[in-house]
DNA sequence: TCGGACAAATAGATAATTTCTATTGTAGCT
DNA sequence: AGCTACAATAGAAATTATCTATTTGTCCGA
């Protein structure tokens, strides 16, 4: 019993006739006889007396018929409702973010894709980049937005805004404008954990100059970059942190920026997915979004 | 999208895998592969993103899935009704019934009847034997009761217990214990309609004696048995009844029997039905049941 | 990083099924 | 009886399902 079998027998049990029933399906009447001895064997009954010149539906038809309207009314809803999440913006949108994107960027960029689609609930996960870029790699997060790319070739990513890390300290600690990278490894240093894409930046810099963060004088492992913002603050030591994120406090002179001399940390914060999985319409729909808002055409 | 492809998908979704679910529905891989493009060619949209050694299910496979499944279900459980309705014996069971066999015999057969199959409820429908008839051709009843054949090559007549027709009249126009028909042409006579079984009786039995009953002399036409019991006891003629229908006033001689010389009007009772109309089988358990109580083996 | 193992896709062949046309059989009507 | 309408049957053609063998792409361990 498959579903064309029941939509043959909708159609002659509405007819009460083969040959009508062949005519409005366009196919020919020994087919639908065919059909309907099929349907017949395959639930053990007969469903429809041939007296001659017309045929009348026995009490299992008469019982089947309105649960194969009903199943194939069920059917349509099913086409229906795939096509909808196929084509219509709308559903939860869950992305993974680094804290910088996460904390300055994500929010904004949710809230004026909200204005366009209203339909879409958005979850933002905010955990240092190596975490997220895990978790799209085991499948927990579709997509996420990094500052540091991890490479595999599974991964796809796609660059979004620039941004830079500056060298932050308190005067008390480093009380000139400009430094060089020799004479900064002696300054007590403050870090973020592994993982984080700031700390990765950080060091990717270093390496390019052949320094290793262990000839840093290392006075503190901090987990956000918050926490490292307060402590240099504190005058605990010096740290590199985005500019975004200091910004405000560079402006209030709450913190000293210091150029290292002969270095542009630039950082890039990437959108990053896997490349063979397909992204969900409210997905798509972000991350063109996300592209406008960045680079306005 | 068919059934086959439905479960197909259930299977390669439960497994997260072709090559699991081919082994589980006992096909090949290739063919499970054929059947998901054709269900995503149909659906127009990616149900598994294969990556290598995994798939991974798209939202639009997340949603079907459930759905599949209750669409399945839903399947099995039509199947399981026709099953249930083609094997047990219950239900509404409408007969048509002549007024002797529906006054007299029926009810008693009802009652043992549902004694064994408590889920049939009976309706009854009592009428003369050609309004049955006539309604066992046009298909509004499934069979009925008659006490007179109505010949035709779609009915199918099945004999049941056997009934006599008998003279009643009160004394005061019939005294005597034995008349001749021809004497009887010149009584006051009570008749039943036409299409009343016992009238068509009573005619057939009188043609073969060459005698019309417009030869009667007919004093009033009555529309049913029981009119015509309470007009004979009134004395306003004599009539033939049913044997069954008059015992309890012959017995406590609220009637008097007057046989016709050389005429016994023995007739039958019927269970009608269409040849080629299949019986639900609480009517095939009743007739069973009516078969082994008239005629106990 | 190079095979080996595993999983899905593809190709090509074959089997099964659907569907068709033409015909036969049966009932109903004149 | 003969005509008409309708379903069943027969046989052929087209389509679809399924198979085996192979290829492609990925993962994993040496």
């Amino acid at each position: 019993m498959d579903i064309h079998h029941l939509k043959i027998f909708v159609a002659v049990y509405r007819n009460k006739s083969f040959t009508k029933a062949s005519e409005e399906m366009h196919i020919s009447q020994p087919t639908i006889s065919e059909h309907i001895k099929n349907l017949e064997n395959s639930l053990d009954c007969k469903l429809f007396d041939r007296m001659g010149r017309t045929i009348m539906p026995t009490t299992e038809a008469d019982l089947l018929f309105p649960r194969a309207l009903q199943l194939l009314d069920d059917l349509t809803g099913i086409q229906e409702e795939i096509s909808a999440v196929s084509t219509g913006v709308k559903g939860r949108l869950t992305l993974g973010a680094s804290t910088i994107p996460g904390t300055y960027i994500l929010p904004r960029m949710a809230c004026s894709f909200k204005d366009l689609y209203p339909d879409v609930a958005f979850e933002i996960l905010i955990e240092d980049s190596g975490t997220i870029t895990a978790k799209v790699l085991q499948h927990e997060l579709l997509c996420g937005i990094v500052g540091a790319r991890t490479e595999s070739d599974k991964l796809d990513y796609v660059p979004l805004l620039e941004d830079e890390l500056v060298l932050v300290a308190d005067k008390k600690i480093l009380p000139q404008k400009s430094i060089t990278l020799q004479k900064l490894a002696a300054v007590p240093f403050l870090l973020r954990e592994k993982g984080s894409g700031t700390r990765q930046t950080f060091e990717n810099y270093l390496a390019r100059n052949n320094v290793a963060v262990d000839d840093f004088n290392v006075a503190a492992v901090l987990g956000s970059g918050s926490a490292v913002k307060e402590a240099v603050k504190e005058g605990l030591g010096a740290s590199v942190l985005s500019r975004i994120a200091v910004q405000e406090e560079l402006d209030r002179n709450m913190l000293q920026e210091v150029s290292i001399r002969n270095m542009k940390m630039k950082r890039r914060f990437y959108l990053v997915r896997q490349k063979k999985r397909t992204l969900p319409s409210q997905y798509l729909a972000f991350c063109t979004h996300l592209k406008n808002k960045i680079f306005p055409a």
